[in-house]
DNA sequence: AACTCGCCAATGGAAGGACCAATCTATCTG
DNA sequence: CAGATAGATTGGTCCTTCCATTGGCGAGTT
């Protein structure tokens, strides 16, 4: 039932950490000594920590630094607290949400230039486009297809409701409908990403994705967009399941040049001396 | 006493959050309050957050909570905190950095192939060789030239003092050579992304460069590798200040493809029995 | 015997207080 | 005027207390 260390729980962490943590930092070395712990493989995924006032003693230190330092790991998804009996710290597998919310902030925060984004969004799909028709199963590449048909459905859909609207107009459900589209379209990219039968792509395009979605929602808003991205979803996912690379990525060049387009359009009607551009080199010289 | 607001140099963030709350994760609540603040430019960077004890009031909490708060923020690269009279928590500017730390600690716990990393990369520098090409300054390609000069000058010093230490032997002056040139070459590379113009190039540069140091010191310690390497750079930047994005791309699939192989040697070598691929789909799926 | 209910212990969550250490400011002293 | 000193502000740490949640265990019931 309780696992390989004795009754007090404590066990493995008391042979690794160093006890004293330094002065005016004690927070600091507690969460880098458990991180340090956590990575080694002293303590497994789904092992438990000691608990917070057990921590307190080994560490000879207050409760609130452990808290604080604990926190912190939780925040770096490197552990999942739990209340109650039994409850207690538990070492997680990180998850790439974790990677891909520091990036989303980044990219927020530093208000990165959209072109930018499209730059390496659409370097990245020419990429995945071989290593997919490489490597993607056959079944990948029919599924593939089949999810841009149901986006084509899905937009059909929202295209008729939007007949009564004729423009601009911010009907509920020309706006349910531009969020269900950029979910499936958020999906499609994750399954191609997939194809590409390495995670990191996987892992990229989820995180560029979260600081991409404010930016695709606004332009699945418009109708025009919307049936010209869908076709070229269909068109491209044909291609894959084609294995014609080159057609294939033509389309996706196709693809982001209207969208470029979209984006140019956006700007210079919505900015009014506004500049975007706000990196330059800055931070990145040293 | 000074700027904005008054005295009690609380204001802005007053008129923002929702005192009250959540029970059961006030601190939760506390630290996305104050980052919406934070991003939303409520509070803009360089400026100064209230005290932990005018949020102590502000939020109608405990000290505590206010902490872990602070301490996530912190960790998550939002906030700078000092000490003192006229201390407290400051709006940072997110670094690149705080993103890569992620995803090193993402790589690092996940175990990632080496050859996913070696596939993604060239990928990434066979793109960014030609947007480099194309938006380069001159400068900069002779800045990229001479900076491999150097690192074959170092390697070549390098080389010299391993004659006397034939093979493996753990020299220190083979060991810092080899340290000396994983950070020439990790410089070499973001400048090369740099010269790309997007800055998104450089960040994921370097955010793979942290998670991919350990295997390049590794490598860099082989004296043939060394050379090759060293020889491929030098050519590729040649290239690349030629604006020849053929030849340039050539020399970097050579030097990946000697790279697969040193990889694949030691690990035929060093692994026996244990798999280094762990990642499946498993965590991706959903 | 099996099942249910309720009490109890362990644990994280939160609040508040006290003191220390660092840092800046203003004043005092030479 | 310069340096030293006292004070105030603020984060860092420790401590105590209480609450909410959760799981386990045992008494009691069916």
């Amino acid at each position: 039932m309780d696992g390989p260390f004795a009754g007090t729980s404590s066990g493995k962490l008391v042979d690794v950490c160093s006890v004293p943590a330094k002065a005016g930092r004690a927070g600091e070395d507690i969460a880098l000594q458990i991180q340090a712990a956590v990575l080694d493989g002293t303590v497994r995924p789904g092992e438990r920590l000691p608990s917070e006032r057990e921590l307190q003693v080994l560490f000879k230190t207050g409760r609130g630094v452990i808290r604080e330092a604990l926190q912190v790991l939780k925040h770096k998804g490197l552990i999942e607290i739990r209340k109650g009996a039994k409850g207690g710290a538990f070492v997680k597998n990180i998850e790439v949400v974790s990677v891909s919310e520091a990036f989303a902030l980044f990219l927020r925060q530093n208000q990165t230039d959209p072109n930018n984004l499209i730059e390496f969004r659409e370097s990245l799909d020419l990429v995945i486009t071989d290593l997919a028709i490489a490597r993607g199963s056959a079944e990948q590449k029919q599924q593939l297809v089949e999810r841009t048909e149901t986006l084509a459905k899905v937009a059909n859909c929202s295209v008729a409701h939007d007949a009564s609207h004729p423009e601009g107009s911010p009907g509920s459900a020309s706006m349910e409908g531009a969020e269900t589209l950029v979910e499936l379209d958020r999906e499609l990219n994750l399954l191609f990403a997939k194809m590409a039968g390495n995670p990191i792509f996987e892992w990229i395009m989820q995180a560029i994705q979260s600081g991409f979605s404010s930016l695709d929602n606004a332009l699945y808003e418009d109708a025009a967009y919307r049936r010209i991205a869908v076709d070229n979803w269909q068109n491209t996912a044909r291609a894959i399941f084609q294995n014609d690379p080159l057609k294939a990525k033509s389309f996706i060049s196709y693809h982001y040049m209207v969208l470029r387009q979209k984006v140019d359009q956006a700007h210079a009607t919505n900015d009014s001396g506004v500049k975007t551009t706000k990196i330059q080199g800055e931070n990145w010289s040293a």
